[in-house]
DNA sequence: ACGCACTCCGTAAACGTTTACGAATGTATG
DNA sequence: CATACATTCGTAAACGTTTACGGAGTGCGT
């Protein structure tokens, strides 16, 4: 089958009637959309994409940029398998196909999207890892291409995005702990230029200061966020002249590392160190103790991300009227045996 | 910027010339090519793929069919992340693009690639989770669209493909076990349709009848490659009349499940079981005893896996001769303390 | 002065679609 | 019966490229 010709031909009929026959136009007999589309199906006829794009100017296809940064990589988590499954819920509905755009290591991110839109091969983007200041935002804006972003970013000050709620998190896991009568409570914070630790930090120092506690900077630890960067933070805190009671994780994963390295110097978590981790995988369920942590869908994140995307393209907007520009998406804590001790408790 | 008439407009020059010096075809001066290349780079010029690729028949883009399913994700190990920048490696060569496509979890993986390809919006494929038996391989192969596999299948006799040693790593693993005193030695198998289980189960079981110990098939667990699967693994260990002295786990997460549920039984890793995983994710590398398990460079799979898919189209033969058409991957074992005791000590 | 080879460039066709427009037919309306 | 309108379909242009072909200009040998 090579194209709408050999199709039209075969049928003995206009290639512009087969076309309207197959895209639902209402101007053709049903008796012969009935025909073309029976044929269609037999023949194995699909249209070929870039006729179509070329000439509607469209390709039906989103794209979803991700970083396969060593660091993801090593990190181990399907995070964004995980939101695909709840993007393509949303986005088969309108016969979207969604594409992962995976930027390799060594190009900038920046480059990398502008190069694979200006191919014109999806029609909208959803960005990832958004940095304190991204180009990539002024840039999509700018060319006008629909997006959302996953995470927040100081670049533009109104474009759609969605963004974990750190700060909520941050401040309950404080509260929780100065509730179980903790003081000194230490915290993780990323050393890359991502946008979440700064927000995370800032909430955690608000929260503590609520109670009259004075911030400490020698306990923000600043290491990577993957089960090494864990074992690191690990490190430093017994370092600490002062030792903290509590630590609160940007990412569960360090809780393995972190583990590790407490178990090597017989401090064991939830009974001499309190341990509330971030945006759980469900492999953190599985450490002894259980870690405290706050759990999201990641399922649901797609779905939302994907009604705020096609809620800004002006062909789908009527299906997702009055959604939120921005959402900040809520975590519930999952509560295990890391934290649940009472510090009056300890030696 | 519009299009290339735009570009040519901006130079005063015909939209033939743009292309051949944009392209890098000989007849054009290089005088005008600096030209051309200049004002595109300025003005941010980028062919439009889609009217590039009707007229030239591909798109120079490479797909990698990936499956998001509910199992995969909750795994949560980033194996395709791990080989698409090896893929990247040798693709960013020839100035090919990865894409990703993720094949909903509620569409037949057959139906999702004919759609794709029928598109024409890769110009190969590679396809992975191979079943036994597979019919994207019979497609593929009558379609002529250039593809690898990444696992074996009993689909075709000849395409080509590369797949991980499970034959080596389960001989290697009971030769070693064996070594070390045990006779009685359980193995975990996955309960889906993959290809690999059969392979596993059926080296496991030739290496034990080379020491004339006798396949017991109740040895052989069958669960979920997942942590819980793991769990379940060590359950069902647990209630076996005759207990194993060691355990092959066929996924390496499974070890944490494993770990967890033998604790519960105050069953130590390491001492009371053996255990052997294969294919490790880093984090393996945390558990406490730690885990002796089967490494694999996800790196260098991606490297030869774009190799093999390059060295099958004639656009690019000729810069990959004489490569093997059928890679078996070997894996290498990485000894922890999981599995490094003398059986006879054991109480 | 002429032919020839060579270099460089412009012209136009082709790729497979979608869609604006109008033609043809039938049907209701004055 | 003439006209208007609805239904259905065919025609052709357009989308942005690449590329075969041929033409213009130049240099060179005869």
């Amino acid at each position: 089958m090579k194209g709408i010709h050999q199709l039209a031909e075969h049928l003995n009929i206009s290639i512009g009637t087969v076309s309207r026959a197959l895209n639902g136009k209402p101007d053709v007999n049903e008796e012969t959309r009935r025909r073309v589309l029976a044929a269609a199906e037999e023949l194995g006829y699909v249209a070929n994409q870039s006729g179509r794009s070329l000439r509607q100017g469209e390709t039906k296809v989103i794209g979803l940029m991700i970083e396969s940064s060593k660091e993801t990589v090593e990190n181990a988590d399907n995070f964004f398998l995980g939101v695909t499954s709840g993007l393509q819920s949303v986005f088969a509905r309108h016969k979207l196909d969604l594409l992962m755009l995976p930027c390799p290591s060594d190009e900038d991110p920046h480059e990398y999207l502008k190069r694979m839109v200006a191919r014109r091969i999806v029609d909208a983007m959803i960005i990832s890892d958004t940095q304190r200041v991204d180009r990539r935002i002024d840039f999509l804006s700018r060319a006008k291409i629909p997006f959302v972003a996953l995470g927040r970013s100081l670049s533009a000050s109104n474009f759609p995005w969605i963004d974990l709620d750190f700060e909520g998190v941050a401040d309950h896991a404080v509260e929780r702990l100065i509730s179980l009568g903790h003081r000194r409570i230490a915290i993780t914070a990323p050393s890359s230029e991502a946008n979440l630790g700064y927000l995370f930090i800032d909430s955690y120092r608000r929260a503590l200061e609520r109670h009259d506690i004075p911030f400490d900077p020698t306990l923000v630890i600043r290491v990577k966020s993957s089960e090494q960067g864990g074992y690191q933070a690990a490190h430093e805190l017994l370092l600490l002249e002062e030792r903290p009671t509590a630590v609160i994780l940007i990412y569960e994963l360090m809780a393995i590392g972190l583990y590790r390295r407490l178990m090597e110097s017989s401090v064991m978590p939830g009974r001499d160190l309190a341990v509330i981790g971030f945006r759980d995988a469900p492999r953190a369920r599985f450490l002894q103790p259980s870690l405290s942590c706050f759990r999201i869908s990641l399922y649901d994140l797609g779905v939302a991300l994907g009604r705020m995307l096609l809620a800004t393209m002006p062909a789908y907007r009527d299906f997702y009227p009055g959604g939120e520009r921005n959402i900040i998406w809520p975590l519930e804590l999952m509560p295990g045996e890391s934290d649940a001790f009472d510090v009056g408790a300890m030696v």
